[in-house]
DNA sequence: ATTCGGGGCATGTATATATAAGTTGGCGAG
DNA sequence: CTCGCCAACTTATATATACATGCCCCGAAT
């Protein structure tokens, strides 16, 4: 009655992550600038020629992540573009970086495999003692040291990387292409302060504040596969996010304004 | 052909948040252990005497979370029980402290009226030298100071605070009362260096590493009403996000194991 | 001029149905 | 005994429909 000259179920599309593409570009680019009202469900329905359904759930998933807002009985309007990065892009320091007006750089201070101790053993879900492979890194922005990081992998996943050039390429791009896909992380921030060989690598005094942000990340199935303990000059980098009552929230990492 | 013995809609019940609810009950009091399998979405058709609309609303909703996953031709499973806190217990240092066992506690510092810093008045969306109201309260946890917090409020929700204990309730629960409903946040995370008052105030050196939390909520209409400076003394409290590269994440602020 | 209703519109929720596609397990051929 | 293929089951996606409820605006009454 709305829509058809569409017979009922082409192939698959996944149409409403199509609309909901379209509808953030919109927002995005300021064709629908902030304040702006989104037009009706059913206007929607007319022009990707969809039902409710997919437009629906295209609007749920702008709702959650604070793009838009309204509801019951008035039109939906944007309040804001909230900042979003993909998982792989919020995951992967390298690829991050290539979105920054920054220039990344990073230095490998040590890869080895050894007996994992008893934190890493904890966060992995192995044994204590079993063999896993840790690097060891400096990330740099022009140049400038911002970061420390420190690495753990099951030694099934973290094995590819001795026919890596870890100078070089991202981790996460290269495992990726070994067939090991990374799809949930869980981060926990603090702040330590900085001691004698991360103070050096960082060329900050020893005692100043670091923002430390220790990472598992697991496959789709829960399995864990990387341990990390990365931490930050202050002032180079922030984490930020955004969270609604309604549902979720996204996450964010940011160069602060300066 | 289902189920039915209901009516076509009855009134209102937001069916699909029940729905879920219950299944996230089961998990996190272990009727669901982790890796166990959901029953099918026809099963939970049957009993919960709904069709699968609700049913797939609920279980998209735990994906999303991260807490099932699984799919296309194969039964949902658990993978783990991601620690959920709601908006309001993330916002409000009160209401969070209380489902923890530490006992929780707090000192007003100063409480004024005064113009708009450049910071403030950007973080509000107000023109600098406008009122606001500012509030500076030391939080407490078993009597041990753990977090200093500089808040301005537009002066529109602010006022509520002038008559109202800052040292016993909830501030956030105050507002609601008063009708301004907190929907929206974006915190952002850094580390600094503990200075003067903060210093002495929190009880640790001069110079050492503090978790700062900035943060501006907003009210469903996307119009900011407060902004927050908070500072956190380190190993007391972290914050903790979950998110997965299929949609958002989550946030949570938790008491680390010790 | 201001306020109070009512109706139209838009969204929220739920049902029934249909097709595509992935998973799993069993059966038969080699 | 093993390998491969197929059938059954289950989920993902989409359509059409129906009704409940909340906004908003306009017109009438005060």
């Amino acid at each position: 009655m709305m829509t058809s000259s569409r017979s009922p179920l082409e192939p698959r599309a996944a149409l409403h992550r199509v609309i909901g593409d379209e509808l953030r570009a919109r927002i995005t680019d300021g064709r629908l600038p902030i304040g702006a009202a989104l037009p009706s469900e059913a206007e929607l329905c007319r022009e990707f020629s969809v039902s409710r359904g997919p437009v629906r759930q295209a609007l749920a998933a702008l709702r959650a992540e604070g793009i838009i807002a309204g509801g019951q009985g008035a039109v939906a309007h944007v309040v804001g573009s909230v900042p979003t990065q993909s998982m792989t892009s919020f995951l992967s320091f390298s690829e991050w970086a290539q979105s920054t007006q920054r220039r990344p750089g990073q230095r490998t201070v040590e890869l080895a495999k050894r007996a994992a101790t008893e934190d890493v053993a904890a966060a992995l879900s192995v044994p204590v003692g079993e063999l896993v492979v840790e690097i060891i890194r400096v990330r740099l922005l022009d140049e400038v040291p911002v970061m420390v990081e420190r690495t753990s992998f099951t030694l099934e996943a973290g094995r590819h990387l001795f026919d890596f050039d870890t100078d070089s390429g991202s981790i996460f791009a290269h495992l990726k292409g070994n067939g090991v896909e990374l799809v949930a992380a869980r981060h926990t921030f603090d702040a330590v302060a900085a001691e004698g060989i991360d103070a050096e690598m960082l060329d900050v005094p020893s005692g100043s504040p670091l923002l430390r942000e220790r990472r598992i990340t697991s496959t789709g199935a829960g399995v864990p596969v990387e341990y990390s303990d990365d931490r930050y000059v202050p002032g180079q980098v922030t984490f930020t996010i955004n969270n609604t009552a309604a549902s979720g929230s996204s996450v964010v990492r940011l160069v602060p304004d300066q």
